[in-house]
DNA sequence: TTCCGACAGTGGGGTCGCAAT
DNA sequence: ATTGCGACCCCACTATCGGAA
């Protein structure tokens, strides 16, 4: 199959919002792939790369070659100079990289170009990904898209699941099992503003759990062989050695476990998050490393228990066979209720200890990818703080012609001025878009067509935030995270926004 | 007819490793 | 030694479609 036949599909996705003539226009061209090439085309519809990286960003796809008129490039041809890109490596190979990129899209037409540029800067923008996919291979393989999703869920990669619909149908989904030693897709939360709006959701009865912090952690155990992956499946399996070690001298040989590492203090409270998230990214003297940052471990959930799949029991099930296999020091906390007044003081605790917060599961869910249902609910404190708009940039997409990202500082009484304490784009309805960009070009400082439009300090904004972490990137030596707007207050002027130290004092 | 679950899009801060400067 | 880039860790929120109620 040629290049071309899936930019046209692409754009034509685009080019309709209504999901049903999206997954019609995709299962069509499935239809058509043949099995050497499937999945290839359903990586890349779905906005995927089957070499899932290449070291090329959007840095490196600034200025592309002339296009073609013809458009000849079939997708084995493609797929193989991609291979060549992602394997170089050691001095000169952004060169070699270059190159290649070169000649691969010289080799391609305009709309070409721009459906795989699109494609490897992972904004394919055609309002389908896995989701709208995943109804698509339902459509073209006549499977239920029940059994897509499932299969999915345990092989965790999209293109070779479809592959394999179009090719087997519904038997080759159901061949698909839970395999130790190759990760599952997480099941994932949702959230709520409180406590009692979690419980009320989930109906009645719950198991309240500690929110850690930390990295999500799959580890695998079959025999003496320990393997550990991250939420997005990723091997981590060398960076985190202690961690490898408590499995393998769990009494249980044949395991696989949901969890997170965590950083803790002496006294047990967590270190920042960023310590956390530095010491799982090091790869290069991990020894050195887990003596000045140790790693302990918490598991919440177990999908594999002594040759078990466990994955369609429900929670409250899984959750026994865990402390089976298991000490209590390695789970996480957790308590089992279904007063409203119980869970608070529980959220409140976990939070006076440093955590995160509670996710709160019915005891009924069983293990599902995703954020489908409602199984898990996850609860945090929420901060706000008053802060002043000092800028804002141009959005894309959707918010092109907007302006969009705004600057936030805080007051500072000792200069007079104000204080950045990074950005945000959350929050905003589209109304407020419209009406911001009007408003912010009448406040403009300076030039209005670049890339940031300066104001003056006059817009008072109510924003939330998760916690303040330190940061080499602001002046102040801190940056919030997770901002988002709440609103504009109209009511305030700047001088009475907040101060620079109250925001340092809520610095952990 | 209205409601709501699921999805895609729009970006945020921080860290590490690697190659180039 | 420093810088730029890519990949990945954490992620919140709104608009929209279409099936459920």
């Amino acid at each position: 199959m040629l290049l071309i036949d899936l930019a046209r599909t692409s754009a034509a996705v685009a080019a309709d919002s209504a999901r049903l003539v999206k997954i019609r226009h995709l299962a069509e061209l499935l239809a058509r792939v043949g099995p050497d090439e499937a999945e290839i085309a359903i990586a890349y519809l779905s906005g995927e790369l089957p070499q899932r990286q290449l070291g090329v960003g959007f840095a490196s796809l600034r200025d592309l070659p002339e296009p073609r008129l013809a458009a000849t490039a079939t997708l084995s041809r493609v797929d193989d100079l991609l291979s060549r890109i992602r394997t170089q490596s050691g001095p000169g190979s952004q060169a070699a990289r270059k190159a290649l990129l070169e000649e691969l899209f010289a080799s391609l037409t305009r709309p070409e170009q721009t459906f795989l540029s699109r494609l490897i800067r992972g904004e394919l923008r055609q309002g389908a990904l896995d989701g709208v996919m995943i109804e698509a291979v339902a459509k073209a393989s006549g499977a239920p898209a029940a059994e897509v999703r499932r299969a999915l869920m345990l092989r965790g990669w999209l293109p070779a699941v479809g592959a394999a619909a179009l090719s087997g149908g519904v038997e080759a989904l159901r061949a698909f099992r839970l395999e130790v030693g190759r990760p599952v897709s997480p099941m994932l939360a949702q959230s709520a503003p409180s406590v009692a709006a979690a419980l009320e959701r989930v109906g009645g009865r719950a198991a309240l759990e500690w929110k850690l912090d930390g990295v999500r952690v799959q580890a695998h155990r079959s025999g003496e062989t320990v393997s550990v992956f991250t939420r997005a499946l990723e091997d981590i399996t060398a960076q985190v050695p202690e961690l490898v070690e408590v499995v393998r001298a769990l009494p249980v040989a044949d395991l696989v476990l949901d969890g997170e590492v965590i950083a803790l203090r002496p006294d047990g409270r967590p270190e920042p998050f960023q310590i956390t998230s530095g010491r799982v990214a090091s790869r290069t003297d991990v020894a050195r490393a887990r003596l000045s940052t140790p790693l302990s471990v918490f598991f919440f959930d177990a999908l594999r228990v002594d040759g078990a799949d466990l994955l369609d029991l429900p929670d409250e099930t899984r959750h026994a066979e865990l402390a089976r296999a298991v000490p209590p020091e390695l789970i996480t906390p957790r308590l089992v209720t279904g007063d409203v007044a119980r869970g608070e003081e529980f959220f409140k605790e976990v939070v006076g200890r440093g955590h995160e917060g509670v996710v709160v599961k019915s005891p009924d869910s069983p293990y599902a990818a995703g954020r489908r249902g409602a199984g898990w609910i996850k609860v945090k404190p929420r901060h706000t703080l008053d802060l002043v708009v000092l800028a804002a940039e141009w959005g894309s997409g959707r918010r092109e012609g907007r302006l969009s990202n705004l600057h936030l500082g805080a007051r500072d009484p000792s200069g007079g001025g104000f204080v950045m304490l990074g950005k945000t784009f959350k929050g905003l309805t589209d109304e407020l878009l419209a009406w911001q960009t009007e408003r912010f070009l009448e406040l403009a400082e300076g030039p209005v067509d670049g890339w940031t439009v300066r104001v003056r300090p006059e817009l008072v904004v109510e924003i939330a935030f998760d916690g303040v972490q330190r940061s080499g990137r602001y002046p102040g030596g801190m940056a919030l995270r997770f901002a988002r707007v709440i609103r504009y207050r109209p009511d305030k002027t700047p001088d009475q926004a907040d101060t620079v130290e109250t925001v340092r004092s809520l610095m952990i």
